[in-house]
DNA sequence: TGTACATCAGTGAACGCGCGTTCACTGATGTAC
DNA sequence: TGTACATCAGTGAACGCGCGTTCACTGATGTAC
């Protein structure tokens, strides 16, 4: 749900850096347009046509790397949500150096997640998770698979942490720590929906960090 | 947001109710069918030809009714959202009958919204907000202009709640009015995905009780 | 260093289909006198 | 009650265009001996 904001924030992660063949840089270059065109007017309306011109090749190139568009849209998923991963796990790991405490940690981290949203200063472009969500019809199973399957590695991710902070920070009410987990995600997912349509880039933060207070509310952070 | 709920959970408000043409059955007829496909394939995947093939009339009867495919949209929106903001209406309402204290009351209404999507044991088929967000280069100026209005218009709403909340319940943080308002939409939207995506029904009840629980704590109900 | 072959990264033309939109027309129902 | 006209709610055929996909082919680069 991070996704495109790599090269925004500096390379803060590199995904299999390094040399490169022709046929990948054309690639990356297409799953790059496709990915911009597919947040802005969802997929069925992001022609094969249009990709292939702006990469710069023929239509038929695009089936030398795609065997069709859903698999363009498996493609995409693949490289994206792990690029979001990574992002999660470089935040997570600089949170972690800063302090031992579970709770604390994550304070941190959340507070890294919304500080990235706001050193962007354009808008962030959309999450693939919503766009296949809302087009579901679109694409096939596995494209799904891969969709639900990034949700629930998000709760467990989440849900994870917050198994640490209870462990020495014991909630003032009771909390479901999965519907917890969730939270941060359909508030993240939410939260871009809002800036997108309200055009207001500084919106994602404000959200992020509201998720930061109900979280010291609830584990009672001083 | 919650759009297509009103069927489900009973005429809890009846929109313009009574007499129909024949015309306006079509029409509506029409309207249904697209909302259900556009939030499962998008708006450019979902076809002139299908909705006239539900609506058992031919594609140029469509043009009859619409001015062209943005119009289409333009009607949707304006029908779909009106039924939100009817729907919340009536929750708001019954929750000031049960109390006069501001933040009860509130209180209330989010008890009323959670159990109403407890209720509906189906999935949320989604909400046209997301939709356009996601494929606002599909749309024209005026339909985008609707999608914002509304979310202005949520904000304004849910303000004027903490606002009065505000001065009999001084909050125990510092909390910022407006992203908090945006907060509750937010959750929904950001619900609604993760419910759909995961297909799990019982997901939006759980996330508004999280909204819940936040707002008890910044506001600290006993 | 030269040659043979394989792989890479495409090209170009063609296909059949479905799309949104237009236009002239029409039968059924409603209203005026 | 009968007739004239208007409005309603469509029909049917045609349009041009762009779409995803296939297929036979090709020049450039890499590798083996």
């Amino acid at each position: 749900m991070v996704d495109r904001l790599i090269e925004k924030t500096g390379p803060a992660v590199q995904l299999e850096s390094g040399a490169q063949t022709k046929g990948e840089r054309t690639r990356e270059k297409i799953l790059d347009f496709a990915y911009e065109a597919i947040v802005q007017k969802g997929f069925a309306a992001t022609s094969i046509e249009e990709l292939v011109e702006a990469a710069g090749i023929t239509k038929s190139g695009f089936f030398y790397h795609f065997r069709d568009k859903n698999d363009l849209a498996r493609q995409l998923l693949e490289r994206f949500l792990a690029e979001d991963v990574a992002i999660i796990d470089t935040l997570e790991a600089r949170a972690h150096e800063l302090s031992d405490d579970p709770l604390q940690s994550f304070l941190i981290f959340l507070n890294l997640y919304a500080q990235m949203m706001d050193d962007m200063e354009t808008l962030h472009p959309g999450c693939l998770v919503a766009t296949v969500t809302y087009q579901e019809r679109l694409f096939d199973p596995e494209v799904k698979r891969m969709n639900r399957e990034y949700l629930m590695r998000m709760r467990r991710r989440f849900r994870g942490s917050f198994d640490k902070i209870v462990a020495e920070h014991p909630p003032r009410i009771e909390v479901d720590l999965d519907a917890l987990a969730d939270h941060l995600t359909a508030i993240v997912e939410g939260g871009i929906v809002l800036s997108k349509a309200l055009d207001d880039p500084g919106l994602m933060g404000k959200q992020t960090r509201l998720f930061r207070n109900h979280i010291k509310l609830i584990f009672g952070a001083k």
